[in-house]
DNA sequence: GATACAGAATTGGTGAACCAGATGTGAATA
DNA sequence: TATTCACATCTGGTTCACCAATTCTGTATC
C-alpha cells in the first residue's frame, strides 16, 4: 500500500473530515480512536496528526484533544502552485513585479550593492559556457537587485518566483534546449544594461531595462517552445493574458 | 521549554544543517545519534524528521537513512510571518508590488472585473462603520484587481502580502487604533480613484492612484503609531530602508 | 575482478507503560 | 440552591523495548 503509512492516515482523516462536514472549531476523535478504527498504532495516528498540524489543518491541545482549523481542501490549490503554471506565465509575473523591484532599487541601493552586482555579471560572463554556473550567476543577480531594497519582502518574492521556476518540469524542458544558443550573450548584455541605470540610480530606466530582459527571455522561450511539440501550447500559455506591454511608460 | 518538543527538536537540527554547511544529498547522521545528542525518544526524533520531510527539506529512506534535499532557509519567512515583519515594511512592499499590478491590471480587465470591483467598493462604503465588513471588502478590492490580471501567481503574491498582514501583531495593535476615525472614508476615495484608472485603462494613472493610496496608508499609520509608545520606533521601522519616493514618475 | 551471501546498520511500525495537562463529576459546604 | 474543591477520568506527551523490512558493507568465493 505504501510507503509512509503516516501519510496515508492522514489523508483518510481528510477524507472523513470532508465527508462528515466537520467545521472549523469543530473536535475531532482522539488519537486512540483512530488507532482503533485504521487498526494501526497511536504512533502512526501522532505522526499523521502532526503532518495534519504542520499544513495548519488541526490543532492538537494536550489534554484536550485535537480541533479542526480548516475543512481540507483537495489539494488542487497546491498542485497548481507546483505544475500547472507555464513558464509564460511565470516570466509574466517577474516581468511585472522585477521591474518595478528595480526601480525601487535604483533609488536605494549602494555602492556596496553595485559592486557585489558588478562581480556577478563578471561572473557570468565568465561561466556563460557553463549553464549551471551561469544560471546560479543569473539568479544572483537578480536576487541581488531585490536585496539592495532592502526589503525582506521584496526578495523574498523575487525568490520565490525564482524557485517556482525551478519546480516546473514545463520550464525545465525549455531550458534544456538553451544550451548551445548564445542566448545568453544577450541576456548577459541585458543585466548589464539594468546594471548601468542602477549605477545611475535611474529608477524608470532600470524598470524598463528589467521589463526588456525578461521581454527577451520570453522571446526566446517562445522562439524554443515554437520548433517542435504542438503538444506545448495548451501548457505555455495558461493565463498569459497581461499582454501587451504594461509599464512602458 | 515548549509544547510540541518534536518543533524544537526539528528546529535545532535545521540550525545543525545550516550550521555544518551540509548540501543537498549529504546523508544526516541517524535517528538514534539525534536522540542521544538530544537526550531525547527517537520517537520524538521521528517526529521531528517528518516534520522536515512534509517542509520537504529532507528525504528519509527506510533501510538507509535521511538525506537533505535542500538545506533549511532562515526561517525568515516563516519568523517573519510570524513576528519580524513590521507594517511599513510590509506596506512598502505593497506599494511597490500592488501599484506594478494595477498598471498591469489596467491593461486587461474586462468590463465585468470593472463590475465586480465597483460592487465591492459599494459594499465597503455601505458597512464603513464595521470594521471587519469593511476591511474585508478592502482586501477583496485589492485581490479583485491582482485577479484581473489573469495571472494566477500575481494574485498568488498579493494573497500572501495580505495574509502577512493579518499575521503581523504589530499590524494588530495599529489596526485597533484606527475604528473610530475617518480615515477609512479617504481610503475608500483612494479606492474610488484606482477603479477610474481601472475603468479607463489608463495604466500609469492606476500605478500612480495605487501608489498614492498606501502612500496614504502609510502616513496614516505613521500617525497613529507616533502618539504613544516610544516602544514602537524599533519595531515599526525595521528594514524600511527604500524610502524617498521610489516610483515616482 | 565479479558475484553471492551473511551480518550489520537503519528506518518502519507496534504495544505497553507512565507522565502531565485539561475536563468532568460529585460530594461537601455556604 | 449555588459554589467550591478534591478526585477520577480523559486526553495528548514521551519513553522504552522489541521485531520487521530494507539497505549497506565487507568477506568469502568463484
Amino acid at each position: 500500500m505504501a510507503e509512509r503509512l503516516y501519510r496515508d492516515i492522514g489523508e483518510h482523516i481528510k477524507d472523513e473530515i470532508r465527508a462528515q462536514g466537520l467545521k472549523p472549531g469543530a473536535k475531532l476523535p482522539t488519537e486512540r480512536v483512530y488507532a482503533d478504527q485504521y487498526g494501526v498504532s497511536r504512533t502512526v495516528v501522532r505522526e499523521a496528526f502532526i503532518m495534519l498540524e504542520i499544513e495548519e489543518l488541526i490543532e492538537v491541545r494536550k489534554g484536550s484533544g485535537s480541533y479542526l482549523i480548516k475543512v481540507p481542501g483537495d489539494g488542487r490549490m497546491i498542485k497548481s502552485f507546483a505544475e500547472d503554471i507555464g513558464p509564460f506565465e511565470l516570466l509574466q509575473a517577474r516581468q511585472v513585479l522585477e521591474s518595478s523591484i528595480a526601480a525601487c532599487a535604483a533609488q536605494v541601493v549602494t555602492k556596496h550593492d553595485i559592486q557585489l552586482m558588478q562581480e556577478t555579471l563578471d561572473l557570468e560572463g565568465a561561466e556563460l559556457d557553463s549553464i549551471e554556473k551561469s544560471d546560479a550567476a543569473d539568479r544572483e543577480f537578480h536576487l541581488l537587485i531585490a536585496r539592495s531594497t532592502q526589503n525582506s519582502l521584496l526578495l523574498e518574492t523575487c525568490t520565490q518566483l525564482w524557485d517556482l521556476r525551478e519546480r516546473s518540469p514545463m520550464w525545465k524542458i525549455l531550458h534544456s534546449r538553451i544550451k548551445d544558443t548564445s542566448y545568453r550573450g544577450q541576456w548577459l548584455d541585458d543585466h548589464r544594461e539594468v546594471l548601468a541605470h542602477l549605477r545611475r540610480r535611474n529608477a524608470e530606466g532600470a524598470r524598463q531595462a528589467m521589463w526588456q530582459h525578461l521581454e527577451n527571455v520570453k522571446v526566446t522561450l517562445f522562439a524554443l517552445s515554437n520548433t517542435e511539440d504542438p503538444d506545448f501550447d495548451g501548457f505555455l500559455f495558461t493565463s498569459l493574458s497581461p499582454g501587451q506591454k504594461p509599464g512602458q511608460l
